[in-house]
DNA sequence: AAGCCGCCTTGATCTGCATCAAGCGTTGCG
DNA sequence: CGCAACGCTTGATGCAGATCAAGGCGGCTT
C-alpha cells in the first residue's frame, strides 16, 4: 500500500519533490507524471536497500539491471582511468535518481559516502512502465536536460576555472543539490572527503585544503567543522566563482 | 512535400540516420520515432538556413524559439566567463540537433564554424508535436542519455588526462561524430581551428601545436594539412588516450 | 608580385598547481 | 592511557602547461 500522505521521518523533501512512503516513485510521480494507479505499481517494484558508507551501488561495466532512488545519504558516481586516476562526475543527495541514464551496462561506478538508504527497481519493469506512459517519459527528459546543463557547467568549471574559482563554486552549489541542509542558511554540509571534492574538482587534497585555508584567511568563510563550512561572504564567493576578481 | 527517396546533394548520412530532403526531421524518423504523418507535419515548420562561417546560431541567455538541425558544416557550442575565458562544450555536424535541451533560454551560445547549412523549427510547435507523440520522446530521451554520457567522458578528460592524452582522445573520436569523412580510412578532418581545439580540451593552442608536433615526431601521426591528419598508429594513439603508457 | 594579415609553430621563461614530505588532531582499540 | 591509523593541514620543491615573444607560411588584396 503507498501512504502518500503519511511520509516517514527518513523521507527526504526536495523543492517541487516529495519521496513517497515505500520508495522515491513519488518523485517522479508529482512531476505530473504518474498517476496513481502507475504509482502503485512502480511501488510495488520497489525494494528498500539499505548501504554502510563505503559500498557500491554500481560498477563501471556491471550490467544495468536496477534503477536507484536515493532516499537519504549521499552517494559520489565516478569513471576511473586504466592507472586509477579518478573523475567524480557528480554527488547524489535524497530525491536523486541513479541509473536512468544508463544503457545495457552502466558506463560508471556509483559508492555510498555515508550509510544510504534508497529505492530499487528492476529497470526492465520501469523500462516498460515508461513506455506506457508518456508524461513519465517528458518528466525524465527534462530531467536529463537540467542534467546535461549541469554537465555543462562541469566542463566549463574544469577546463577554465582556477582552484580558486572551482572550490568557491562547488561551495555556492552544493547546497542547492543537498537536501539534508544542516541549521543555519549560510552554512554548507560537507559528506565528502577532501579527496572526494578534489576528484570531482580536477584538483589535489592538498590545493582543496590550501584554497580553503586561504578564503577562510580572507574572511569569506568559517570551517565551523571538518564538514560544515559556514559562508561569511555569499556575495564575495560569488564573485571570485564567476572570475570578476 | 517530403520526399524521403531522394536525397538531394547536400544532405548528410549518418550511421543509422537519414536526413529529410526539406530537413533533418528524417533523423529523427528513423529511430522509429515518427509516422508519416508526423514526418510531414514536421517538414512543413522547418525553414531551412544557410550560414557563413563565423555566424551565431544561438547566444547564452538568448531566448530559446529555434531547434536547429544541421544539414552540412560543423558548429562550435560553448560557454563563456565574464572575463572572456571560453570552454567549447561539443562540435556539431550534419545530423546533429541543436536546441533539444534548452528551457526558456539557451544555456550556451552556437557558431558557425565552416559554412553551414540547417533546418530550423519554431520550439513551441515543435513542443506540441512531442507531447503528441511519444515515441518521439523516448528517441530524444536516448538522445539526451548519450549526450550525457559523452559529457562525463569528456569531464573525465579535462579533469584528469594530460594534455597529451587529451589531443590522443580527440583525435580518435573527433571521425565518429562528423560525417563528413575525407578520403583516407584513418584520416581524420579538423575544420576547427587550433584555438577551438584548445578550447574544447582546456588547453592552449601552443600546447595543442606542440603536442601534435611531438606526436609526429614519434611517427604516430602526419600532418597532412593544417585541417587533415593521418593517424599512422591508431593502436598506439589509443594506448596514449587511455593513459596506458 | 609585393605586402599584409591571420593562423600556426617554435623557443624562452614563468607560474599555478602537483608532488613530496612532515607534522597535527581526532578516532578507535588494546 | 598509549599508540597506531587515518584524514587534514602546512611547508618545500618540481614540473606540465601557460604565458610571452619571435618568426614562418599561405591566402588574399591591390
Amino acid at each position: 500500500m503507498i501512504e502518500i500522505k503519511s511520509l516517514p521521518t527518513n523521507c527526504a523533501v526536495r523543492p517541487n519533490e516529495q519521496i513517497c512512503s515505500n520508495c522515491g516513485a513519488r518523485a517522479l510521480s508529482v512531476c505530473g507524471a504518474l498517476g496513481d494507479a502507475d504509482l502503485a505499481r512502480l511501488d510495488g517494484l520497489a525494494e528498500r536497500v539499505s548501504l554502510p558508507a563505503g559500498d557500491a551501488l554500481t560498477r563501471e561495466g556491471d550490467p544495468a539491471r536496477y534503477l536507484y532512488n536515493i532516499t537519504s545519504g549521499s552517494v559520489r558516481v565516478f569513471k576511473l582511468l586504466a592507472d586509477g586516476r579518478r573523475q567524480i562526475t557528480g554527488f547524489l543527495f535524497a530525491g536523486d535518481f541513479l541509473g536512468l541514464t544508463a544503457g545495457e551496462a552502466f558506463a560508471f561506478s556509483a559508492e555510498a559516502i555515508e550509510p544510504v538508504t534508497l529505492c530499487r527497481f528492476k529497470r526492465a519493469e520501469y523500462r516498460s512502465l515508461v513506455r506506457e506512459s508518456p508524461s513519465l517519459e517528458a518528466a525524465l527528459l527534462d530531467r536529463a536536460n537540467h542534467e546535461l546543463a549541469a554537465a555543462h557547467n562541469q566542463m566549463v568549471l574544469l577546463g577554465r576555472k582556477t582552484a580558486q574559482e572551482r572550490i568557491a563554486t562547488f561551495l555556492l552549489e552544493l547546497p542547492s543539490k543537498d537536501p539534508a541542509r544542516p541549521g543555519g542558511e549560510n552554512t554548507v554540509r560537507l559528506p565528502m572527503s577532501r579527496s572526494e571534492i578534489a576528484d570531482y574538482l580536477g584538483l589535489t587534497i592538498e590545493t582543496v585544503s590550501r584554497v580553503l585555508t586561504r578564503l577562510k584567511t580572507q574572511g569569506l568563510l568559517r570551517l565551523a567543522s571538518l564538514n560544515e563550512i559556514v559562508v561569511l561572504k555569499p556575495a564575495a564567493l560569488r564573485r571570485l566563482a564567476e572570475g570578476d576578481v
